[in-house]
DNA sequence: CCAGTGATGGACGTTTTATGTCCCGGGTAT
DNA sequence: ATACCCGGGACATAAAACGTCCATCACTGG
């Protein structure tokens, strides 16, 4: 496979490039839905003129579709896309950092799509489909996935279709409540997938910030204490990862713990735990749900992160072990091999 | 590997032709061990600017060296040769075949599209694509298109589009109604094919088994005479090809037609005609519309079926030797091969 | 020794193709 | 109703491809 593209490098050099251009248009078609010529030719940064060139060829194979509304990808662009994703993986050197990033943190795969999230929406949208088509692999019948929240988690959710193999499985978020906004806790997160999938939910609605004996008074709720047991045996875990400060100043953490987080050298976080450069957790988010312990009897943990701002938090996430899958971005890919 | 050099095709065919003529020249100076400009154009069928083209681009590779005494291939592109051996074979295999057939035939040009249209839906929508394309490039302003019924044709129908090249012309049924189904029938794919490219239509009204006098009275009428006028004077026919025996079934032929084509050998059936082996005619449907001398005049001649199936009915029915275009698949295309 | 042959590489005008730019008529959402 | 965005047609221009001719060089055969 990869010897083929290096031969044909050699009779056509720039093969490659108008690959790359032309899956780039149809993949761009493809998350935008319907888009009108203009519009695509400033997002790709190309002139309007040379867009249509390739636009006009894309129509002729019927790999696209155009009418007075605009552009919409039709279904054999659809798959062609799907069938390329290997070779312009390899086109774009990505398997090279999957297989380096899988090696030097011990994970069992690692997925990587082009871009960065961080300046591109349209990153962010692949890197849902990408953890979406990864918990896809991994699911079995009757399991119990537990999921965080955050946005990268919501562009999972929005991702998943529904699927037999999923179907009459369980939802559940990993933690309790963490003051996010409703849209991206991982209540609504753990709901909407079910919803996706066709699968069950279950909810976990435990506030932040409770007093000791409230906690405790809580947490005996045999409802609650069920959806607990639920979680804390999970086969399956898909979390998001942060960075530390950002995902205090979100959750409106005290200016105490924030202090302490700061001098402890808190890196990242993941369902709750800060982790510093090492590794090692240094705070907890005083919640329930899952444990780090459980973690271990856990059989596929699934990290989703992407953007070169994150890649740093990731590294010291997949420092900890306990990751084995990672879906990211190139950005963030390429630095996470700066911190190995 | 396969898959990669498809996805190719569909995303660059202009490259891979690229690629067939880079290496077919590198092949022949492989083989011509040193040889110069001319003898080399001349024994490839090129003009001799373009191969110098060629050459300039394939030195720059460093795959052929040149001196006062002529062109030699260098290491390097002995062994990219060896290593292209593969990769030319799967590439090529149709283009081989199609060339075969349309030398073996002697038909003008030959589309082979990969698969096989009695397994795989896919195969027969890319031949509805083929076939439309083809047709796209052989139509000009104002021609008269008649056009057979069948659920190919229906396909291609479908991957018509609107071009300004063919807005205005005028699509015909080659013949009368044929008593099949209402979707595939050729007046039905006449008013689609219409309305898809924009352009006009006629229809024609003539059921089977007519009486003979109700059958002379209605041809007598002066608007289906003015229809078959036009159908007789077309300059493009494009046409399905059936095999005989299913054809007779679906169109509910009664059982002393059914014998007697059986026993006169009819293999194939193509606008309203059977064929037998030897591409001789052995019978005609009763129905008024394109006759058999009628296609000496008419310019191009395009036949569109698929499936290894049908490969020996479209081999007799390009025996007869009126068809200019075949568009085919992959496996009709051996099955046509093995019958030459 | 020399003319003839066939080679490469340069040059140049012409044709074809690609590109930048505008505009038009038609839908669509506001 | 209107303002906006869409696809597609049109056209001048820049760039690439091509056909053609020629100069020069190396080798060969006489």
């Amino acid at each position: 496979m990869r010897e083929i593209l290096d031969i044909q490098k050699k009779l056509l050099p720039d093969l490659m490039d108008i690959m790359k251009k032309r899956y780039s248009i149809l993949h761009h078609i493809l998350v935008s839905g319907v888009v009108g010529r203009r519009t695509l030719a400033s997002s790709l940064d190309m002139t309007e003129r040379v867009l249509r060139g390739e636009v006009d060829f894309l129509k002729e194979q019927g790999l696209l579709e155009s009418d007075a509304s605009g552009m919409k990808i039709s279904e054999s662009g659809r798959q062609l896309l799907e069938d390329m994703l290997p070779i312009i993986k390899i086109a774009f050197g990505l398997t090279d950092l999957e297989e380096s990033i899988a090696k030097a943190y011990g994970l069992s795969q690692v997925i990587v799509v082009p871009g960065d999230t961080d300046t591109s929406v349209f990153t962010k949208k692949e890197l849902g489909r990408a953890g979406a088509a990864a918990l896809r692999k991994y699911v079995a019948k009757g399991d119990i996935i537990a999921v965080t929240g955050g946005s990268t988690m919501a562009q999972i959710a929005n991702n998943l279709t529904i699927s037999s193999s999923m179907k009459g499985n369980w939802f559940v978020p990993a933690r309790g409540g963490l003051g996010e906004s409703v849209d991206m806790q991982a209540n609504t997160i753990a709901s909407i997938m079910a919803k996706k999938t066709g699968g069950k939910y279950r909810l976990l609605h435990v506030p932040d910030h409770l007093g000791e004996e409230a906690y405790q008074t809580l947490i005996q709720d045999p409802q609650i204490q069920e959806v607990v047991d639920a979680v804390r045996s999970c086969r399956i875990v898909v979390h998001g990862i942060g960075d530390a400060m950002v995902m205090a100043r979100r959750r409106k953490v005290d200016a105490d713990t924030t202090r302490s987080l700061q001098s402890d050298g808190a890196l990242a976080e993941a369902f709750g735990y800060y982790f510093d450069r090492q590794g090692n957790v240094v705070h907890k988010m005083p919640t329930v749900g899952l444990r780090l312990e459980d973690l271990q009897r856990t059989e596929v943990v699934i990290g989703v992160a992407g953007g070169k701002s994150k890649g740093e938090a990731i590294a010291s996430v997949l420092r900890h072990g306990q990751e084995d899958v990672l879906v990211t971005d190139e950005a963030a890919a390429i630095e996470i091999m700066k911190h190995v």
